[in-house]
Order: C-alpha cells, then sequence, then structure tokens
DNA sequence: TAGGCCATCTGGTCCT
DNA sequence: AGGACCAGATGGCCTA
C-alpha cells in the first residue's frame, strides 16, 4: 500500500506576505482546508475520506494512514524523526497533511473542527492587525506581539480619554506628558516614555 | 542556548 | 447535534 499525496500547489505564485515574509505553510495549508471545506459544503461530507472504504472520491487509491491509528493527530505533527528529515517547509506541511487526514468517523469529525479552529483563530490574528494599526508605533519598530498590541492599546486608549478629558489640544498634551511625564493611571505596562514617544510621531493636523 | 512568540491540535464546556 | 469558544500542551522559529 501506498500514502496518497495530493499536490495541491500547482500555482507556486506567493500571494500571502505579511511583515516581509512569505508563508508558504500557510499558504498551502489554507489550500488544504479551502479544498477539504468547499467539498464538505458540495457534497455534506467533511472530507472525501470521511466514507472511507465505500463510495470514496477517490475509489482506485489505497489510502493507508497507519499512524493515525497508533498516535492522535497532535502527537504525531512531529513523530518518528519528521523535522530531522523534512527541510523545506512546504514538504513538511505536505508531509503534515498527508499524515493528519482521518478516516475515522471521530477522526474526521476532529479534523473539520481542527481547520474551524484554524479559521477561528485566522479571523482573531486578523483583528490583531487591524488592530497594530491603530495603535502607535515608531516607523523602525519591530511588529508588536499580540499581548504587547493589546496593552499598548489599553494604554492608548486611556490616554485618549484623558486628553478628551482635559479638553487641551492632542499635540500640546503630549508635548506635556514628554516633558513632565504621563501621569498614567492605569496599571498599563507600557509608561509614559513607551507611549508618549510613541505618540510624538503622530502627525496630528 | 534559553526564552519569547506563535500556530496548531485537542478535549472540555457552553450555546444555538 | 454541531459549532463556537476556550485553555492547555506541544513543537517550530527567531532573537538576544
Amino acid at each position: 500500500m501506498e500514502d496518497m499525496l495530493f499536490d495541491f500547489d500547482q500555482d507556486d505564485t506567493t500571494d500571502i506576505t505579511l511583515w516581509g515574509q512569505v508563508d508558504q505553510n500557510f499558504q498551502f495549508q489554507s489550500q488544504v482546508d479551502t479544498f477539504l471545506l468547499d467539498y464538505s459544503t458540495a457534497t455534506g461530507q467533511i472530507s472525501p475520506w470521511s466514507n472511507f472504504g465505500s463510495q470514496s472520491m477517490f475509489p482506485d487509491a489505497q489510502l493507508t494512514f497507519t499512524d493515525l491509528d497508533v498516535q492522535s493527530p497532535g502527537a504525531d505533527v512531529c513523530g518518528e524523526g519528521e523535522s530531522s528529515s523534512i527541510d523545506d517547509p512546504l514538504e513538511l506541511t505536505k508531509h503534515r497533511a498527508r499524515r493528519l487526514v482521518p478516516h475515522q468517523p471521530y477522526k474526521v469529525q476532529r479534523y473539520a473542527a481542527n481547520i474551524r479552529e484554524r479559521k477561528r483563530m485566522l479571523s482573531i490574528n486578523s483583528a490583531f492587525e487591524e488592530l497594530r494599526c491603530h495603535v502607535p508605533t515608531f516607523p523602525y519598530e519591530k511588529r508588536l506581539s499580540k499581548i504587547d498590541t493589546l496593552r499598548l492599546a489599553i494604554a492608548y486608549i486611556a490616554l485618549l480619554r484623558e486628553i478628551l478629558m482635559s479638553g487641551c489640544d492632542p499635540k500640546s498634551y503630549v508635548d506635556e506628558c514628554m516633558k513632565n511625564g504621563y501621569k498614567n493611571h492605569t496599571n498599563a505596562i507600557w509608561n509614559t516614555s513607551d507611549l508618549t514617544a510613541r505618540l510624538s510621531w503622530i502627525k496630528w493636523d
């Protein structure tokens, strides 16, 4: 018997670029998921393998997923020294996808849940990206982590509220903070210099 | 090399 | 029942 591997990467173009990096894993994974979800939508099945042994989408294919019989999908992600034998990220993702395809009913449900969870996390991450665009950062600053994004946003909102309450001109308020120190009443991790220095880059007019 | 950050998988819980 | 949400576990990548 032989493992079956679907070639989803016929289009080699890399159309997902984030912070200067092309995430081939993400691209391939998205293709896999899109394929599976589209198929489930069209046929009512969660995956082409969900009716394993009867009306398979690929009736001639002999599928072997012996790894899954022994380990959970999560546990097998880096099983049997794969990380040392596969260097190419795209090949690694293909390898994982091949090994993660379930055929038992529970595993099919679990696999579908994993896809939904990934999509949910993607939506959360896109919200973080949006939030990063709204918090003050230095032009040369590296990408904020999620936790730093949240903390900076909290501090930023607190400062904006104080500016509103003060009725002062925003720029002069920030200048004053730079000179005298920002009287931060919140417990935000981001301190005076962190926030006001960033705000000094903002064009207020 | 250790630590931080992240993606992913997973099982439990809650909600519709 | 199935999906959404959540938190823990795990492993990979990157940087100081």
